[in-house]
DNA sequence: TATGAATGAGTCTTCATTCAT
DNA sequence: AATGAATGAAGACTCATTCAT
């Protein structure tokens, strides 16, 4: 009976759901999930504990929640493409911005970037509703390049590599990870080389 | 301090620290840090929860230790590659053996693989290791490269995005994680990609 | 974080919280520190051991707040000097009172005595608190001492002097340390010596 | 068979138990019993932890064996006094330099004296040899004041009243417990107040 | 709905003591 | 007589989850 998971109505339930996801989410970003607890979590949504377990079976839960509402946003700034194409010889360009503004959002939470990536590579919930995600961005890309008139063949297979070239650059410059690398120049290849690709 | 890592110097008791190692790590990797507890690990060693702490310092310690002893051969099989370099003309087939490789071992460990994976974005001392690796990796096959007369500009980058490449690659060779993606055509372009990159 | 030590405002958690002392404190002194585990402790105040931890940060703040609680009251009876002082000629009296009231006092918790004042030697906190009740003692007995009109140099001192001469007595008095000393006439010879320092 | 207590006879075996409750007992007062383990007392003495239980029972043996070898010189300095005697005149001399020597032996092991006087408190076995050790002092006492023809009534009383005098102006002489006490005063009037009582 | 006190199983770690060599 | 590796019970403390109010 009390058991039951309520699903929210009224909306100062939905604010308050949406605070515990948003709290649980920063802190387990932060700190790691195994290293936020409960108390933390409802401290910071300013919530009593009872109530973290009205909204959601288990703390495993909330971070589901939290992945559904921010992943999207956090992860994939490549959506950020212009969503009805662009013209050919902006390719170049358009990739430089899409980098420009990868990097820019992953600045705003390293411990997060870093954090999500491990749970996508030990929480098989969470690595299904990423790899989705991830799909759903190479689709995206697929089909904006078609609008474009960048139709070569194995279109997907191709997209899917320019995103995971973008992904591990980004990646790097961002966190500058090995201090002998000349990451501008790194930059430059990588777009030489997708824009080759799409040839 | 009686707290001091006694450094076995016995066979027995280099078998037995080994042992611990070997066990914990595949714990660990099979079940995740958190999951693993040092009374199974011990169990699982053959040994009491005591002795554990005398070889190492603490669980964390453990983990390390496996790292150093493993990731090598289950990581970055790409030092396979012929170590006195290759004839230009069969760049493609050194490739395509690599990456054979690379998911053939993969192919051993997959739970364990994520699970690393995982720790190196949630671990300092881990991802240290990892990224010292990786930068060796890198270094080796530029070296390799150059023995085999492919010496283009910015050899250092471009070797890292080849490396991150077929590393991308093979996980999803690997782990198939999308299932409309044609993998095979997809290795082909990868492999087209590199040799353009250094030509 | 989500380790802060809860201050207890209802009346059941405050009397919870007085439970978990008292229980804590009896044992400590019973057993010894090092000798009583929180499990004890907890099932001794009838809550649970994780209870323990919401109102006190580990194990020795239990010690420490039953020194602040029951010290005063244990350790101390000299304060039980008429406040407003005395006359003069009733000096004898008033120390004898002292020294029975003492007595009796500490016959109440024999054990007890012992443990806490091992605990005065080898820990700083508890020795702290101990020595500046000491003090506390020594000064106020200087005050009504004047307030009777008894006024000699050093009367610092000799209250200090006096203080150790009356403890010192009651300890042997109490446990019969020496089975070959008569202690009525010891009693009788240390009043004399301080009626004598204070003339 | 193997589980007895060998009584050393040979000289280096003898020898080889003095190290190790010479070591052990050090290490006891410097840190304390509890926060002593048998592993560092071993290796303290350079042996093995093994050959420990060979002379010792168990870890408290070695705390006993300890206070009975050292007991004396360390807590005892009172045993200074001139054996046979001295002359009456010179009493406030005497007892000047028993307090300076006592002081003196006592800043030597300021944390060793608060550990033991801390296990008289707690533990049975220390508290009867130190008491035995205690009451052979006042014996003492008094046995070399009738060869000083200094002979009162209750002189054993007497003697053990200045005993206590003694130690307890030595511990806050040596340790300053409290900052607003004249020091220098108090052991005058300490010895005024001794003097006095065997007139 | 909401609170937050309470639970207690579970975790890492230590250490006196034993025992194979 | 000696070693020091090994044992494993015991202890302090944490935290997801429940429940009385």
């Amino acid at each position: 009976m009390s058991n039951e998971i309520r699903e929210p109505i009224q909306k100062r339930s939905i604010a308050k759901k949406e605070k515990i996801i948003k709290s649980g989410f920063e802190l387990i970003c932060d700190k790691g999930y195994y290293n936020t607890n409960t108390a933390e979590i409802a401290k910071a949504a300013g919530v009593s504990t009872g109530i973290v377990y009205q909204y959601f079976k288990d703390k495993h839960d909330i971070l589901i929640a939290g992945l559904n509402l921010y992943s999207d946003s956090v992860f994939f700034p490549i959506l950020a493409i212009p969503e009805n194409g662009f013209d050919k010889k902006d390719f170049r360009k358009v990739l430089n911005d899409i980098i420009s503004k990868f990097i820019e959002d992953h600045k705003l939470s390293k411990q997060a970037h870093e954090e999500i990536i491990a749970m996508v590579h030990s929480d098989k919930e969470v690595s299904k509703l990423f790899y989705e995600a991830e799909m759903e961005m190479t689709n995206k890309l697929a089909e904006v390049l078609i609008k474009s008139s960048i139709e070569p063949e194995n279109i997907k297979e191709k997209a899917h590599i320019a995103v995971h070239l973008i992904d591990d650059l980004c990646h790097e410059v961002v966190y500058h990870k090995h201090d002998d690398m000349n990451y501008d120049e790194m930059v430059t290849l990588v777009i030489d080389l997708i824009v080759k690709m799409f040839e």
